[in-house]
DNA sequence: AATGAATGAGACTTCATTCAT
DNA sequence: TATGAATGAAGTCTCATTCAT
C-alpha cells in the first residue's frame, strides 16, 4: 500500500508540475502571439502566469524552452487537426472542407501564432536547440503529409486532375491561411460572420475553380 | 540669383541625401530580411552600409523609422506589381497568371521580407508611429484591391463565378504565398525548377478547380 | 522524572542534531574546497549532504553560519596540529619536524581549504559576523603562538639564534605553506613522492640555513 | 603627410584605448584586491572607474576579460622584480636580498592581489579561457625559474648545498609570502616598521639558519 | 556632415532564503 | 522535523540613442 501511496504521490507531483507548465505556457502563449516572442519579457510572462519570475525557471529553462513548448503544442494541435479531418466520412472533398472550418476555427482561437512560431523557425541564428527545432520542423511539415493521403486517393481513382497530391495541399492550406490572415488580421474588427460558408467557399473554389460553368448543356 | 544657387545646392544636397537614405534602406533590408528587425543592431547596419553609426541618424530619426522606409519601399514594390499585373494584354487570366509570375520571383529574390513585416505591423505594441503605420498598410492592402478591378469585369460579364471580387484575389494571394513559403522556406535548398511552371498550375488550379472534367462525352 | 526523560530525549536529540551538523559541514566542505564558496549553491550542498534545501536551514541559520562552522572546524584542527606538535618528544627542531610533517599530510588530504578560508576572511565586506569571525581568526593565530614556545626555549638557552620568537614560527610556516602550494597546486599531477623527506629538507634549511659549511676541516 | 597624419591619428587613438583600459583596470584591481572578484560588480567597477557601465564593454569582452588583464599586469610586474633583482650586483645572497625588499614592498602596495588571483586561478571551473589562463600561468610560475638561475650558480660553485634550485626559490618565496601575510594581513595596524631589516633578517635565516653558532672557538 | 565612444535602461538568469505542507 | 516550490533582489551583458569632436 505503501507503494501505491508513493506511486500515487509521485504521480500527483508530476501532474501538479505538468499543469503549471501548462499554465505558464498558456500565459506565455498569449503574449507571444500579441507581441512577439522577442518583445514579450519574462517579467511579462511571470506576472500573466502569476508566478515569480524565479519560479519559471522551476519548469523551463529558458525562455526558448518555454517558446518551444509552445512551438510543440502547437504542432500537436495542428496535426490533430489533419488527422481528425482525414478521419472524417465521405471522401477528399468532405475531409478537406472540414479541414478548412477546423483552421479557421483554429486561427480565429489561437491568432497569429502560426505566424510568430514561422518567424522564429525559419532565422539564420538558430539557437543551440537546433536538432529539437529541426525534429518539431519536421513534424509541422507532417500535417501536409496526413492531408496528402485522401488527395492521392482522389488522383488514383480518377477523381482529381493527375499531380503532386503534396503541391495540393500546400496551395489549399494557402488559401486558408490567406483568408485567415484577411479575415482576423487585417479586419479583425468585423463582426463574425458564417465561417461554415467561407469554408464552403473555400472548398468550392479550390475543387471547382472560379470559372462560372453553364450547368446544363 | 543666389536664391537659384541656393535652390540648386538645396537639391543636389537633396538629392544626395535621398542617395544615402536609399543606400542605409538597402544594408538595412538585406540584414532585416535574414535575421528579423529585432536581432538586427543599428551596428550591424552601420557596418553593412559603411557609415558611421551616428550618421545612420542624420538620415533617419531611429532604428524604426528605417524600418518603416523599407515597409514603404516594399509596399511600393507591391503596388507596383499589381499594377503591371492588371495593365497586361489579355483577359483576367492572363493578368493573374502575369501576377504569379512576378509573385514569385519576387519572393524568390526579396526572401522573408514579407513575413517580416507583417510580423511586425501586426503586433499589440504599435509605437508612437500608428498613424503612419496605419497609412502604409492600407496602401499595402490597396494592392488587392487592384487586383480585384478585373477580377469584377469578369464577373460582371459573366465569366467568373458571382461572389465577392475581394475574396477571390485573397483566395489567389494565398495559394501564391502558400506556394513561396513551401517552395522558398521550407525546401531552400531544391534547386531552380521551373517557376513559370508552377505560376501556370496554380493560376490553372484557381480558375478550373481540381476536379478531372471528362471533357466532352 | 519526565524532566530526567525530557533531559536524556533532548541531550539524545541535542546529539543527533551536532551530528546532522557535521553531516553537513563535512559535505559543505567538500564543495568549498573543490569549488570555493561563492560558487557553492544551497541546492549542491544539500544534494551533497543527502539533506533537502530547507533542512540546511533547521542546522544552520545562513550559508554563512555554515561557512563559519567549517572554518571553526579547521582552526581547531590546525591547533591540534600545533599541540600535538608541541609535545613530541625531543627539542625545537623535532617538534616543528613533526609540525611539517603534519602540516604537509594537512595539506595533502584538505587541499586549498586554508586558501579559502584566508581568502574570505580577509575581506573588507565581512558582514554582520565581524565578532565571531574577529574571534576565529585569534584562535587561528594563536597556532603561532603555540609553537613560539619552544622556539623561546630553544632561544633561552642558547642553542637558537636571539630573534623573536614568533616571527620565526611565521618563517617556517610560510616555506611550509609556499612548499605545499607548489607542491600541491602548481603540481597536482605529480605523482607522491617522499613527504618526510620535503619535511626534513624544509627543516634543514630552517635551521642549518642553505650556506655549504665545510663541515669540520 | 597625410599618411603621417593618420599614421599619428591612429597612434593617438590606439593610445587613448590603452589609456582607458589603464584606468579600468586600476579601478578593477582596487576593488577586486578588496573584495575579491566574484564579490566586486560591475557597476562597482563602472563607478570606481568613473564610467559608465556600458563603456566598460567597449574595452573588455567580460568582467572575465578584465580579471585577466589584472592578472597579465601583475604577472608582468612580478617577472620585472625577479628579473631586477637577479640583474643586482653581487651574488646570489645579495640578489635574494633585493628580492626580499622588492616583494615586501609590492605585498605592501598591491595587498592581497596575488591572493585573490591565485584563488581564482586554481579552481576547477576555470571559464571559456583555460588556454589563455594556463599560458598566463606559467608565465607566472616563470618568475622561479628567473631565480633558480642565480640559486644554481652558487650551488655549482659550491658556495650553497647541493640540492633543487627551484625548490629552494619556492621556500624563499614562501618565507617572504608568510611574512607578509602575517605582517600586512594579520596585522595592519601596526605602524610601518623598518622592511629592510626584515628582509635582511629573513635572507639571513634563509642562508644562515636559525641555529646559533658560536663563531669562533 | 560624419563619427564612434559613452551611456544606462532593460533583458535574461541565478540563488539564498522563506514557508506551506 | 523535513521538504522543495516559490520568490525577487541582484548580477552580467546588450544595444538604441546621444553628443563632443
Amino acid at each position: 500500500m505503501s507503494e501505491l501511496i508513493s506511486h500515487e504521490s509521485l504521480s500527483r507531483k508530476e501532474r501538479e508540475k505538468r499543469a503549471r507548465q501548462k499554465e505558464i505556457l498558456k500565459a506565455a502563449r498569449e503574449l507571444f502571439v500579441s507581441k512577439g516572442f522577442r518583445e514579450t519579457t519574462l517579467d511579462e510572462i511571470a506576472h500573466q502566469a502569476e508566478f515569480g519570475k524565479g519560479t519559471l525557471y522551476n519548469y523551463f529553462d529558458s525562455k526558448e524552452e518555454i517558446f518551444i513548448g509552445i512551438i510543440e503544442q502547437a504542432v500537436e494541435e495542428t496535426l490533430a487537426i489533419a488527422y481528425e479531418s482525414i478521419a472524417a466520412p465521405g471522401g477528399v472533398r468532405e475531409k478537406l472542407l472540414l479541414y478548412a472550418h477546423r483552421v479557421i476555427s483554429y486561427v480565429k482561437d489561437n491568432g497569429e501564432l502560426f505566424h510568430v512560431i514561422y518567424h522564429e523557425l525559419h532565422r539564420g541564428d538558430a539557437p543551440a536547440n537546433v536538432a529539437k527545432l529541426r525534429e518539431i520542423i519536421n513534424r509541422s511539415h507532417g500535417a501536409w503529409g496526413v492531408l496528402a493521403e485522401p488527395m492521392r486517393t482522389g488522383i488514383d481513382d480518377g477523381t482529381l486532375r493527375n499531380c503532386d497530391p503534396l503541391q495540393l495541399v500546400v496551395l489549399f492550406d494557402g488559401m486558408l491561411r490567406g483568408y485567415c490572415f484577411q479575415r482576423f488580421v487585417v479586419e479583425p474588427a468585423r463582426p463574425d460572420d458564417d465561417f461554415s460558408a467561407a469554408a464552403e467557399f473555400i472548398t468550392s473554389v479550390f475543387f471547382d475553380g472560379i470559372v462560372e460553368r453553364k450547368s446544363k448543356g
